[in-house]
DNA sequence: CATTGCAGTATCATTATTTGATACATTAGA
DNA sequence: TCTAATGTATCAAATAATGATACTGCAATG
């Protein structure tokens, strides 16, 4: 499989099961997962068994198909408990809720991605954007335009350059230069905005959470309709709360 | 390990590593996951060295300790789309968050636990008060009461007989027969309210929602300071729109 | 209703892989 | 600077995973 003797191929095996679901693929039969995965049945056959003693599928018993357990649910918890910026900032992220009545965001850079690590929703809007561990290409959001503003050009240079992207609506912005640009702008003005680039009729506002280093590995983000709010109202209205929190939360 | 030949040891060490993280266990070392997991040094140093390089594990370079990584997030994120009562219940809950300005939960039932599967913060409490994933004995709280009321005598009866009860709180109740007797009120009334048994100063009210075969697997639950709330008041003010709320999931 | 195909389950000899003891390297503490 | 402890690397031994295959039962089809 490897040849890093360290490398434990029945264990890489078993993750890949639990990676074979995801948001389009929310249970799976053993064919399925066999499918998927690209293992042998025999061993798709062993690994299921075994994740589902362990208690990590749940198993409908008529169906015989394999769904995710509650352990996947506990495993976050431990996340929030084990990222001392999730403690820190969400006292701060329920206040600022409280106070604009929108939906907030708190999002971390994870690779090229960003991902949403706590989600305060305050209006109905699509499900994948209220529930948390979403990840999405960090150069067609605010939250990763304002953290690439936060590092060193070459930096950013590269990310504009080579980070993946997904025209995920009529609207997102796929010419590099133009997302290099705002990233700058992002790096004057200390905030980004970013209007239909995941979903239509919304705009989004990001600002850095700043670390000792002077980089950010975090934002709050705010999501908001845009029939009701342009980027000039959220700038006077959002814009001066926001602030606010996240340099409570710098501390 | 195990007889059963289709039980795969190599795999099941491996989620004891996953394991051994625990609120009070956020970043382990080495020696330190040995002692959690009783494996030998040699097997845990391959483990976890897999579960770094497969992403399940983050690694600081200096201190050399593991830690839960975003792909933790990530999971729950396709467990939220795993599971069909979220979709249903998100939206009212946001939509009965925002009337009721209180925090509001989806408690779900866990063998003998509960598990918050959805947490609306509203106001500041305590950080496990506000993250999804914890898990808490079923008979500690409104919700599990709730549920258990809405099981066959024999079931609850044996529940309440049986199931753990760790005293979290000076007013914690253990005694079986006490809390037996709020399951049969919650069977009358169609809800339960408890005071103090997992955190003091807190008063929490749920509602089952009721799935086709009569039975409840989840409650809606909303939790408030007992400072500003008393029992009757709740029930006054918070009851008619959380039956609204749970009528409206069980559509 | 019998037939066929497919999904899931069980078995077992083979051998690749994990194992765990041990030695080495590096860090942190005295 | 030395010492103890933690992390890293190696390798022969044998256990435990493998995957081919055969079996069972369900569900769809004509």
């Amino acid at each position: 499989m490897k040849q890093n003797s360290l490398h434990v191929g029945t264990l890489a095996k078993g993750l890949r099961l639990l990676r074979a679901f995801t948001e389009s693929h929310v249970s799976l039969s053993l064919t399925e997962l066999v499918e998927r995965t690209g293992l042998e049945k025999s061993a798709v056959q062993r690994m299921a068994h075994t994740l589902h003693v362990e208690g990590m599928l749940d198993r409908d018993p008529d169906t015989r198909r394999y769904r995710p357990s509650h352990a996947w649910l506990e495993l976050a918890y431990v996340y929030y408990w084990s990222d001392p910026l999730i403690s820190r900032a969400l006292p701060k992220l329920i206040e600022f809720s409280r106070t604009v009545g929108e939906t907030v965001n708190l999002a971390q850079m994870s690779g090229d991605h960003i991902i949403y690590a706590l989600r305060l929703p305050n209006h109905r809007t699509h499900f994948a954007a209220s529930i948390v561990g979403r990840r999405v290409p960090a150069l067609a959001t605010a939250s990763g335009r304002v953290m690439l503003a936060t590092r060193s050009q070459a930096e950013y240079r590269e990310a504009c350059a080579s980070w993946p992207l997904h025209a995920a609506t009529p609207r997102t912005i796929t010419d590099r230069a133009v997302i290099e640009e705002d990233v700058i702008a992002a790096r004057r003005n200390g905030y980004a905005i970013t209007e239909a680039q995941i979903l239509l009729n919304e705009i989004s506002l990001a600002v850095p959470i700043i670390g000792m280093d002077g980089r950010a590995d975090a934002a709050v983000q705010v999501s908001l309709s845009s029939l009701a709010y342009d980027a000039d109202r959220v700038r006077r209205e959002i814009l001066p709360v926001l602030l606010d929190t996240t340099a409570s939360i710098q501390g």
